[in-house]
Formats: structure tokens, sequence, C-alpha cells
DNA sequence: TAGATTGTTAATCGATTAACAATC
DNA sequence: TAGATTGTTAATCGATTAACAATC
């Protein structure tokens, strides 16, 4: 068989991969801020506290390559990062709970800059429905399927207690959304069709914990 | 040579086993509160979508051992995986930024529920400088170093934009923390002897944006 | 007892690293 | 040109899964 295709097939970059994009996109960013040309992947490696084999094995995953003596053009492999990562895309959201967490994610300045923009906070409790968080007011969550159906929100943030944790993901798959990003501690449950990242806090403190009594 | 100790060398646990042990207890403390008194690992597997080999081969670094037919027993593996995660300790944190994260961190129930006791709210900001959170004021940044040393904090939060990250981490080794969870997108360095956890939100953002479009 | 579940060894799988020809 | 850096193949390493004897 003649293969016309692009030699990079677009096949599955695995997660462990795709979550250490993320980490060179960043650093993209700041390279370009300050208006660098060429990065290596033994800079990029170093940085990170990688091997140089390691990132030169990530970006064979996509379809950018670099330059034999120079590196990867900083610009260049930036626009793939983003494409490939969906930063060239703007993503809207909601966030469940309007409790702190909830309340400084809805005002947290970074997401918009980064693309993702809160569209709506919810709660179930009805001494905060109804309250302003920036220049939002926080609705009954019981409106929570049709708003995302209605207004096709990409992505739902979990930042209720973590006993309510899956009843909201249930709610937030009857609206169709599209992927859910999940605060508390509890594993919660979706179709296949539907990614889940987590950031645990309290796990990663826990780790913490482990590693610091491990030292002494 | 005879073989006096347990059967258990207290060897290093990888660190993907101790992510995975944070959310075993997570269950475990759940099982409690429901008065379950056993749990097998294809229980416990099958909540966290795993093999119940996994489980097992992770329980099998920690100091307890299962029974047969019955599988673990729910207090006293609770107990264990406490000891083992540093959840039968207290531990003391400070908060650096006092942003809309940094006032949501330091206001954050969770915390002090597991044992995790915010001591100290810092800023460089001399309009947050005075502030109250909760029963907190809102400390100069540069009083961290001393203020760690003194009160022997144990664990730092950075909650500050990213360009500030690396500085304040410089500040939390300078006073001696014992480990840092950092809350930015920045990587950040210390030394060996200081571990660090970090939840990246905009990349699991990312990561979530990378999957939804693979999706479609 | 019979059968379910552990703990552990061995096999498999995947991810990381090393190595090096190609190349700019 | 000589030398640095890529892209990729092969080797290594570690983590997951399978399998099963031990056992309650």
């Amino acid at each position: 068989m003649f293969n016309l295709m692009s030699k990079k097939a677009k096949t599955h970059i695995p997660r462990g991969v795709v979550v250490r994009l993320t980490r060179y996109y960043a650093i993209l960013q700041e390279l370009r801020s300050r208006r660098a040309q060429w990065v290596s992947s033994s800079d990029i490696a170093e940085w990170l506290g990688l091997t140089s084999s390691t990132v030169r094995q990530d970006l064979s995953h996509i379809d950018f390559r670099g330059i034999s003596r120079k590196g990867y053009n900083v610009e260049g492999l930036a626009a793939t990062l983003a494409k490939t990562l969906g930063a060239d895309t703007t993503w809207s959201m909601v966030v469940v709970g309007a409790g702190n967490l909830g309340h400084a994610l809805a005002l947290h300045e970074e997401f918009p800059r980064k693309g993702f923009h809160i569209k709506g906070v919810f709660d179930s409790d009805p001494a905060k429905i109804g309250r302003r968080i920036g220049s939002l007011r926080v609705m009954d969550v019981l409106t929570l399927p049709r708003f995302i159906y209605e207004k096709k929100i990409d992505i739902g943030l979990i930042a209720v207690p973590s006993q309510a944790a899956q009843q909201v993901a249930d709610l937030l798959v009857a609206g169709r959304i599209r992927g859910i990003l999940n605060l508390t501690q509890t594993h919660i449950v979706t179709p296949k069709t539907v990614p889940v990242a987590a950031t645990r806090i309290v796990s990663s403190l826990q780790e913490l914990a482990h590693l610091i009594k491990r030292q002494s």
C-alpha cells in the first residue's frame, strides 16, 4: 500500500504524555514572552527534571519537527501544542458549589486568560442562590442540566462537599457536559464519553505528609 | 541469619502507590462512617476502576494483613493507612498568596478536619497585608521565613501568580519548611529534602480539553 | 467441607532511557 | 567541515495484571 498520509499518525496520545505536554506548553509560553527563538529538548528536560529522551519521545507524538543543531522553534512548537491541548479554542464552564472554593474558582483570573470561561455558578443552598459572584449570580442546582444543555457548556467544575460529588456529576452528565474537573476527594463515575480529571488537594497533602515522615 | 524483623520491610513505597493509598484511605473513611466491618480488594478495585491485583499489591506495602474469605478489616486498615499517610498527626501550614485562591484555601473547612491546620497567610501586596481572613490576619511575605522557622511550620501552600512561585518556594525553603504544595502552573525547584506536590488546575483543564477534542 | 479471598510469584505490558545514525 | 541536536530504534526499567497455592 502507498502511504500518502502525513507521517505522524493522529493516534491516541497516552494520558501521561498529554500531562507533560501541558507542562511543556506552559514553558513555551514563558519563553515566548521572553522572545526566545529556539529551545532544545535538553533545555526543557532540565527545567522540568526529566531526560531529553523523554521530551523528544513526547514531542514525537505531535505533528511538529525540530531542526538539528537548533532545537525547536518556540513559536511553532507553542502553536502546535496549543492546538493539541485545545488552547487555541475557548471553552465554556460552570462551577458547581458556591462555597469558598467555588467562589475562588469563579473569580480566578487565570482561567479566562487561558481560554476557560465560566458561564454560571450553581448551588443547592437557598441562602446562596441569587448571590452575586463577580458578574455572575448563583443559580439553583436544579436548573443545572437545562443550563448546560441550552448554553452548550463544555466543562463542569465540581466544588461541592464530597458526599454530593456523584450526584452533581450525574446532573452534569444529564445536561450533556463534555468533560468534568472534580475538585473533591471522591472518585466519581461517568460514561466513557465524558472524561474526568481530578485535582485531589487533600490527597496531595497526605502524599506530602507521607514523604515528610519518610524524610525523618 | 535469623530474620526476627517484622515481615514487611519499611522500604520506600513508590510514589504512585502512595497516591493510590490516599484514595483507599478516603474510601475506608467512608466505609467506617457507614459502620462497614470488612472490605475486599475487589470492592475497592471496583469503586476506583482498578484491578483487585493492583489493590492487593499496593496493600502489600503496608504492615497490615487481610484475612482469607473475609478481606480487610475496615477499622484496622484505616488505622494503618492513617499512620502511613501521616493522617494520625496534625500538620501546620501557611498559605502564601491572599488572592481569591489563597483566601479560599485559608477558609477551606476540609483541611483542619483532615488534620491540616493553617497558621498563617502571607502576601506582598500592602493593600492586602493586615486584612482579616477568618481568624487570621494577612502578614507581610518578608516575615515568612522567620515565621516558618519559629512556629515550626510543616507545609507551605503556594497560591501566588506563577511568576512569583519560585521566589516564594525559596523563602519557604529558607525558613526550613518540610514540604510544599504548589498550586501554580510553574515547576518549582527545591532541595531534595523538601518534597513538592503540585495540583495543576489549568493543566488539568487543558488535559480535559485535549480529551474532549479527541472524542469528537 | 467447599469456596472465596488473600499474598506473592511470574508474566505481561507500557513507559523511560540509552544509543546512534541522520542532518543541519 | 565539525559538532550539536534531532528522531527513532532498541534496551531497560518499573508498574500492572494474571495466576495460583495457601488459608480461613
